[in-house]
DNA sequence: GAGAGGTTGAGAACCATTGTCAACTCTGTG
DNA sequence: CACAGAGTTGACAATGGTTCTCAACCTCTC
């Protein structure tokens, strides 16, 4: 455990801080990898998974699962936000709800619950897909 | 595949749904196998993940992901709803926002996108949970 | 530049889930 | 009832994402 431990800088883990930087989209740990391979810098799939939970858990990045349970990172804002993601191509936009937060706090209080958190995801087809096919 | 064919009724169909009445929380496949095993109907594994399956495509079963990927079911009403889950002792109270409906489908229309579906669960600790420890 | 301790990577291990396929069960028909 | 045809089952293999293992390797500090 690194409960507290710095972390330390290293060539792996700026290229996967950087990875998630350059492609703005929700992508998985293996297409990662695969992406950082072929920018011919190479770095195991294990460090990559590593990497990316302790991002997730520093949270500096979002991690969602897509509808068959695959994990998918993406480096976010860092306030609370919600997303609209393209089955598609993977285009993701942040939105924001105050309305859907007061109202799932209310729902929780109503039923006695506390310690409230939420999860929050729209999947659609964005313009330029639903174009693209029929 | 059997788009419209009709569901054949089978001693394992029978048994994996009343395993799922019987015990009204969310439970992973795996889970329901065990508890068919004990109770001395034995139905394989793959059976009762079909059998799932099924039940999910024809709306008659609720499908939902725990923090680590697994897929947990649950039996529920047909209408459209979204549930507020005790982490404590997996008691969930199906809940309904017609706001939220709408809103999703709103943020959705202004960037554009189409065939929207959305995911929204609650996760807090109910008032007896919350009474028992600190 | 030596020591201590975090970090890496190749491959094995894990484990939920799905595929395979021969045997079996239903249901309708003659 | 016998029969055919189609859906269903289950033991087991196979998949595939994710985590574990552990020896070799960096980073930082003194």
């Amino acid at each position: 455990m690194t409960e507290t431990g710095a972390m330390r800088p290293t060539r792996q883990r700026t290229a996967v801080v950087e990875a998630l930087e350059t492609c703005g989209e929700f992508r998985s740990a293996q297409d990662l990898h695969d992406l950082l391979g072929r920018r011919g810098e190479t770095v195991g799939l294990a460090t990559v998974y590593r990497t990316l939970q302790r991002l997730v858990e520093a949270g500096e990045v979002d991690l969602l699962r897509t509808e068959d349970g695959e994990a998918i990172y993406r480096r976010c804002s860092t306030t609370h936000h919600h997303h609209l993601v393209c089955r598609g191509c993977g285009r993701t936009v942040e939105v924001e709800g105050p309305a859907v937060e007061r109202w799932t706090r209310g729902v929780a209080a109503e039923h006695g619950f506390v310690e409230v958190s939420h999860t929050l995801e729209i999947f659609g087809t964005c313009a330029a897909c639903a174009g693209r096919v029929g």
